[in-house]
DNA sequence: AATGCGGGGTT
DNA sequence: AACCCAGCATT
């Protein structure tokens, strides 16, 4: 039988974990706070290069509740979230007005700005080595892990069952190591992509380790119904037959090939027609809509037609265009969806994706 | 319960 | 180019 759980963690930690981050030298409570409050979905190499600067400009809690917010913010520059910065200015005023200074217990703390149950927590174990428990990213992936629990950790049963895991696990004493430890050991060894297993000090009775599904734990945020996007795709004619193509950016879809011109809405064709060949159809012939599905998202396609009438079309811009003639070798690649509209144009949507006609 | 906030790293 | 990161507040 294993040694505890939090034992096995923290004297993994003893040995392994880091004791040297800039909040971990004199981790006073303010100190634990601002650096807790800057690490809040950013990651620990860009906090290190603002908490010395944001420490020595504000040394104690009640520099920062005396200080003007923008001061605040322009040291928060960079660091996102600048919402943050609000609530940690507003918060150290409350607390310095309200309790003198930090308050020591987790409701009072949570009640302040920007704390939550995590934050509080991390306070209390890292700055009083109090029995507090947190429950960050890192936790959630080492937690969900070793118990093997299923399910984002975004949806409410699975976060219940998450904090219950980490209060039940936090040890009476070391509260405040054990919080590191369980921080480093996500951050070093139990990592999202490729969790050094071999070096875990609870990989003897992980269920993930076990069962190899340390790739699948935790379970991602569920991807959103793929968006959908919508082109306008100008089929430009000449009066003899060709078709306006355009050619690609290099990066992004379709990178560099042969594709029709593009509007944003209907209402635009005109303007890029005159942009394109000088001069507009005198009328725009809507045909079918049909959908593309990409990796990610979908793009559904609205083609309209137009014949350029009076003498031939006007030289083309620059090398970025062709007048091309269907049938005729192509300049280049030409997309799939446009291929075919170059084909069939009033059956492009019936041959290419009969299912994705409606709506 | 779902979404916005945000710049940066990772894959 | 998603996806994620020492989360929390708001809706």
């Amino acid at each position: 039988m294993p040694q505890r759980f939090s034992e096995r963690v923290l004297a993994w930690w003893r040995r392994h974990g880091r004791k040297d981050l800039p909040w971990q030298r004199e981790p006073t409570p303010y100190r634990v706070w601002v650096s807790e409050i800057m690490l809040q979905q950013t990651q620990v190499g860009t906090v290190v290069g603002y908490f010395d600067r944001f420490m020595a400009r504000f040394p104690d809690l009640e520099a920062l509740a005396t200080a003007p917010v923008d001061e605040v913010l322009g040291l928060w520059s960079g660091l996102g979230y600048y919402a943050r910065a609000r609530n940690l200015h507003r918060a150290a005023q409350e607390a310095h007005v309200l309790h003198g200074g930090l308050p020591a217990d987790l409701e009072a703390l949570a009640a302040l700005p920007g704390i939550g149950r995590s934050t509080a927590g991390a306070i209390l174990a890292l700055g009083h080595g109090r029995p507090a428990s947190i429950l960050d990213g890192n936790v959630k992936r080492v937690l969900a892990r070793h118990a093997g629990i299923d399910g984002w950790p975004g949806e409410t049963a699975v976060l219940h069952r998450l904090w219950a895991l980490a209060e039940e696990r936090t040890p009476e004493h070391e509260a405040g190591p054990y919080a590191q430890a369980m921080m480093d050991l996500g951050a070093t060894l139990c990592t999202r992509a490729n969790p050094c297993c071999g070096d875990c000090p609870v990989a003897a009775d992980c269920v993930a380790q076990r069962e190899g599904r340390q790739r699948e734990l935790p379970a991602p945020k569920p991807r959103k119904t793929t968006p959908e996007r919508e082109t306008w795709m100008l089929l430009l004619y000449d009066a003899a037959g060709a078709v306006l193509l355009e050619r690609r950016p290099p990066s992004g879809i379709w990178g560099g090939l042969w594709s029709l011109p593009e509007a944003a809405s209907a209402d635009e064709a005109d303007a890029r027609a005159r942009e394109l060949a000088g001069r507009t159809p005198a009328t725009w012939q809507a045909l079918p809509p049909f959908r593309h599905a990409f990796t990610h998202f979908r793009l559904r396609i609205h083609p309209l037609a137009g014949r350029l009438h009076g003498p031939a079309a006007v030289g083309v811009k620059d090398t970025a265009q062709v007048w091309y003639k269907p049938g005729q070798p192509p300049p280049g690649g030409i997309p799939a969806p446009v291929a075919s509209l170059l084909e069939q144009p009033a059956r492009a949507a019936a041959t290419n994706d009969r299912e994705d006609i409606s709506q």
